[in-house]
RNA sequence: GCUCAGAUGGUGGAACUGGUAGACACGCAGGACUUAAAAUCCUGUUCCCGUAAACGGAGUGCGGGUUCGAUUCCCGCUCUGAGUACCA
């Protein structure tokens, strides 16, 4: 029988469903190995065939491994909480539940098409109540935990507790808020519960505090720092605006420098451990006190300094002004009754310019004067303290010490106001502007001059130190993140109310289920919907706590759920963690670098901290698969008419336009179009790409055409004229007797009607084909445009290899003869080079080996059994359908190939005794030389230029110099 | 602006530690089979000069350098994509 795709991945895919096949054992004596695909959102519109993309290479790596004899965890599931499903309940009135219910039936259906190896029976998802109890008792654990910066790790609220009955807060070194108290043991005992509930929520991992979030009101909900794009909601596009709101918030700054550490210990791409580290942002510096002078007006002020952070203190002789945010809370104390009408000009200024100009405009200096002075520490001079809106209040004190000499916007800010520019290094140039050089040595600085950058900075610390005006500081960007969420579809946070303070729910009463609602808005009263739930409170008394959990909370910590998906006990037993450990292998898209990937490695270290897993790390090696883009076609379609042209003749057109223009008349067409009439004083508008003559009529427009009926980028008209009604009538202008449509890369969406379904083309071609051509494509990490275009040839590849195992009449017949030194070459060749692609991720390059192998193996006419039967096994994890069609065929038992053991390279097969030398001079080859691989390098040399051919290239001559590599090249210098 | 990644035929891409640039595939052209088409198979296909072949020349974004030899290493530049954005 001819290859008969459809039949053979259907019985195969339920096989592995009804077998089991993939099913990971959770004790074995073969090592383990953990594949793990980024957990999906279950949109809506089902997979395009950009999503599989990671799942094929990841699904390939674990089929490879499962052959080299390892226990391979491999699952999938859905991250099913989420924005877009309560957008559409709100819309609808359809419950969320429901919807994610469908949509995850549509991916199910979508994954099992393509015939993944996942172990189905550890699927979980994030909007299961059987799941979210375990990610409420992880905010459990985070509430009932607190920083100790000197074990430098998590410990239980408990230890915290005990502290102070025995101690008070002496001795503790802890992350916390701010402001904390200052206390004995009898203090903290004579404290009231709530007093004492109070002050412990300024050390918890979870907390409650009023912070500034980023609000979106058309979504009514806060968004994490991510998910804002130049001030727009990135779902949506939504306007963002800042308020303040009392928000849960998880301690990640405890974590920062842990973060960044565990970066150089984990084999993750470069650029993306980049991004982590611009993101948690660390900076080493100083904190300096500058005393405000309160010889004037500030005499009573109760604050007696402006701390700043600075990562150049060796520059503090060049302070010649402070400044500080507008923002900033001392402001108004700050400034005098003469300065007053400056500066509230200036804040009025700021306010109303949006966060998004603010960011925009660095060009323009601003600010103003507040007409107060603070002391330099140092030398006890004034330096005026000014407001501008450079300085911003979220980074370090939200006031920096400004040194015109050296930071390019303090210079421009000295020279607008002009303000003095003290140099302080010899070889400083301050001519144009700011020069912040290391090198050379300090003047007008005091005691360090003459001293290098290194004794200096030393020298100021410890000065500062001795003085108690500052000390050696690290600073990090990154800010606690915000845990909670306005909204319905996310998980209920285990937390009820008594008297303003928050308090855990019983563990026993978990999970907390999320509570029906009539409508998924806001209540009248602006509380998020769950405040629409009725008869809801604990115990029947407390009120919950009315947001959700953020969508990054249930991806936090999913890989080990996988591993006892179905435990009802523990978020997972003790011996499965400790079996399956950490992700040996993670796949997917560079768009979680500062989201997913940074929150998980935060609660993947809380975790360990509390005892509960035991990698520092949760993924010891990541891959970013690249996007994938849509290849948009487009058609040209005479304006006012049903005439569509077909591109090079637009293209002409276009030309023909252009030289009429410069009274150059052509004639390009014999048509009854009068194109002289069209294309007089036509423009050609970019944005929209359309074409207008001058009255601003549109002559041409480029349409978008589904590229499903596209081959080749030339259009199926038949199909064209059925695919709306409009274009029943329509006529074409052809080249070739072909309507050649334009192209364009662009990101794949229905509108674009760029999108190609992964369905359709398992429909034509199989889903074996639809692996091997994603592959096929090009290198895994980079981003492609999706082109249909060179599918074929992996189709006829498949065909091919389905006939090295059949005759001419399509009956199945192999040869069990001695395989030939031809046939064992091929097959050993294609051994190693599919496991150094696949050691190295270059799925593309194996494919095209296997094609080659394929060529050579049919141009040998082999049927040989010995050598197929190896080549099935070697491709099984390309191709795995067809794979095992062939090898039942060839009288293994059914299912036996996944586990089958992959073939063991011989070089001894390889070895060759000759070698086609090219032989080059001056670097240019210029033929080749079959040499024996036995000779010396000057045997080969004498051999080459005792040549007659070589002789007649080098005219007679001796060359100068004869360079022989052996097994490689001679090269001959003349 | 800063950081990172990339640039190779008509197209996707290959060339792993410096050693025959363009593997493999698509497309295109020509041919075989067919009444015809589809399918299949065969041949050719970097560019330029040359009627063609042999042959010759150029060639991996651009300009230099190191080397017997550079897509690969070094320096400078251009362009494209991604991330980030007054971070003190």
């Amino acid at each position: 029988m001819d290859y008969q795709f459809k039949d053979i991945e259907q019985k195969w895919q339920l096989f592995w469903a009804e077998n089991q096949t993939f099913k990971a054992e959770d004790n074995s004596t073969k090592p383990k190995y953990y594949v793990l695909d980024m957990f999906p959102y279950p949109s809506g519109a089902g997979l395009h065939v950009g999503h599989p993309l990671g799942y094929i290479a990841s699904d390939i790596f674990a089929r490879y491994k499962r052959l080299k004899g390892f226990n391979v965890l491999h699952p999938m599931g859905y991250d099913s909480f989420g924005l877009p499903a309560e957008q559409y309940a709100i819309q609808t009135g359809q419950h969320p539940a429901l919807t994610t219910e469908a949509n995850i039936a549509t991916y199910r259906r979508q994954l099992d098409q393509i015939g993944f190896s996942f172990d189905w029976s550890r699927e979980v998802r994030t909007s299961s109540p059987g799941y979210y109890k375990w990610t409420q008792w992880i905010f459990m654990q985070l509430f009932n935990s607190w920083y100790n910066k000197t074990a430098d790790k998590a410990e239980g609220i408990d230890k915290l507790i005990a502290h102070f009955e025995q101690n008070g807060s002496a001795g503790i070194n802890a992350v916390s808020d701010e402001e904390v108290l200052s206390f004995s043991a009898d203090e903290w005992k004579a404290l009231s519960h709530d007093e004492q509930q109070a002050e412990l929520l300024k050390y918890r991992i979870t907390y409650l505090r009023e912070s500034t979030v980023n609000w979106c009101p058309a979504l009514g909900t806060v968004l994490a720092n991510d998910e804002v794009k130049d001030g727009f909601s990135e779902r949506g596009g939504y306007p963002v605006e800042q308020k303040k709101m009392m928000q849960w918030s998880m301690r990640i700054t405890a974590y920062a420098q842990r973060l960044l550490e565990g970066l150089d210990k984990i084999d993750w791409p470069e650029p993306l451990k980049e991004m982590q580290r611009n993101w948690i942002g660390k900076s080493v510096g100083a904190s300096v006190r500058f005393p405000i002078d309160k010889s004037a007006h500030n005499a009573q002020l109760a604050i007696d300094y402006i701390e700043v952070f600075t990562t150049r203190v060796d520059t503090i002789f060049g302070v010649t002004l402070l400044v500080i945010a507008p923002e900033h809370e001392l402001v108004a104390s700050l400034t005098t009754p003469e300065q007053k009408g400056a500066i509230d000009a200036y804040i009025a200024q700021t306010k109303k310019k949006s966060e998004l100009d603010r960011m925009a405009d660095t060009k323009t200096v601003s600010g103003a004067f507040t007409g107060s002075y603070v002391l330099n520490p140092l030398n006890n001079e004034k330096v005026p303290i000014w407001i501008a809106d450079y300085v911003l209040a979220g980074y370090g004190t939200g006031a920096v010490m400004a040194v015109p000499s050296g930071d390019q916007r303090d210079y421009l800010f000295a020279k607008h106001f002009d303000l003095p520019i003290v140099p302080i290094m010899d070889i400083q140039n301050i001519e144009i502007e700011a020069d912040p050089t290391k090198d050379g040595l300090y003047i007008n600085s005091d005691f360090i001059n003459g001293l290098t950058y290194k004794e200096a900075t030393a020298a100021v610390i410890a000065k500062l130190e001795e003085l108690g005006a500052g000390k050696a500081k690290v600073n990090f960007r990154m800010r606690d993140a915000i845990f909670g969420r306005q909204r319905y579809w996310g998980e209920p946070v285990p937390v009820y109310f008594k008297d303003g303070l928050p308090y855990l729910i019983d563990e026993s009463d978990l999970p907390l289920v999320l509570p029906e609602v009539d409508k998924y808005l806001p209540t009248e009263s602006g509380e998020p919907p769950l405040g629409r739930a009725t008869d809801w409170k604990y115990k029947g008394i407390s009120e919950y706590e009315l947001s959700t959990m953020p969508g990054w909370a249930g991806s936090s910590w999913y890989w080990y759920r996988y591993m006892d998906a179905n435990n009802d006990k523990e978020f997972a037993s003790e011996a499965a963690v400790k079996y399956w450990k950490d992700v040996d292998l993670y796949i997917g898209g560079s768009e979680h670098a500062t989201g997913h990937l940074l929150y998980s490695r935060f609660w993947n270290k809380f975790l360990k901290d509390i005892g509960v897993v035991f990698e520092e790390e949760p993924f010891k090696k990541l891959i970013n698969q690249g996007m994938i883009q849509g290849r948009s076609n487009f058609v040209y379609r005479l304006v006012k008419t049903d005439k569509f042209v077909s591109k090079n003749i637009f293209k002409n057109l276009l030309e023909y336009a252009s030289l009429i223009k410069k009274g150059q008349v052509i004639q390009l067409f014999e048509d009854d179009i009068n194109y002289d009439k069209l294309y007089n004083d036509n423009v050609y508008n970019e944005d929209d790409k359309t074409y207008f003559n001058y009255n601003g009529e549109l002559l041409i427009q480029n349409l978008h055409v589904d590229v499903n009926i596209v081959t080749n980028d030339i259009l199926d008209i038949q199909k064209f004229k059925k695919w709306r009604p409009e274009f029943t009538n329509s006529e074409f202008i052809l080249e070739d007797g072909k309507y050649i449509c334009g192209v364009e890369v662009e990101k794949m969406s229905k509108s674009k009607f760029n999108v190609v379904n992964p369905d359709d083309i398992i429909e034509r071609y199989g889903a074996d084909t639809l692996r091997m051509y994603e592959m096929f494509l090009g290198p895994l990490e980079q981003s492609k445009p999706w082109n249909t275009n060179g599918i074929e040839g992996v189709f006829k590849f498949l065909r091919k290899f389905w006939r090295l195992f059949h005759n001419d009449q399509w009956q199945f017949s192999v040869s069990g003869a001695e395989p030939s030194k031809a046939e064992l070459k091929s097959l050993h060749k294609i051994i190693r080079k599919v496991e150094e692609d696949i050691d190295r991720f270059s799925f593309n390059t194996s494919v095209s080996s296997f094609m080659i192998a394929v060529n050579e193996l049919t141009d040998l006419k082999s049927s040989n059994k010995a050598i197929l039967q190896d080549m099935v096994v070697i491709l099984s994890p390309y191709a795995p359908h067809i794979c095992e069609e062939l090898w039942t065929l060839l009288g293994n038992a059914a299912g036996t190939l996944s586990y089958a053991a992959y073939p063991k390279f011989n070089p001894s097969y390889l070895v060759e005794d000759e070698f086609a030398y090219p032989i080059s001079i001056n670097g240019k080859t210029k033929m080749n030389l079959n040499i024996s691989l036995s000779l010396a390098p000057a045997e080969i040399e004498a051999f080459v230029l005792a040549n007659a051919d070589v002789q007649k290239y080098l005219d007679g001559k001796a060359p100068k110099k004869v360079i022989v590599v052996k097994g490689r090249i001679v090269n001959m210098v003349v």
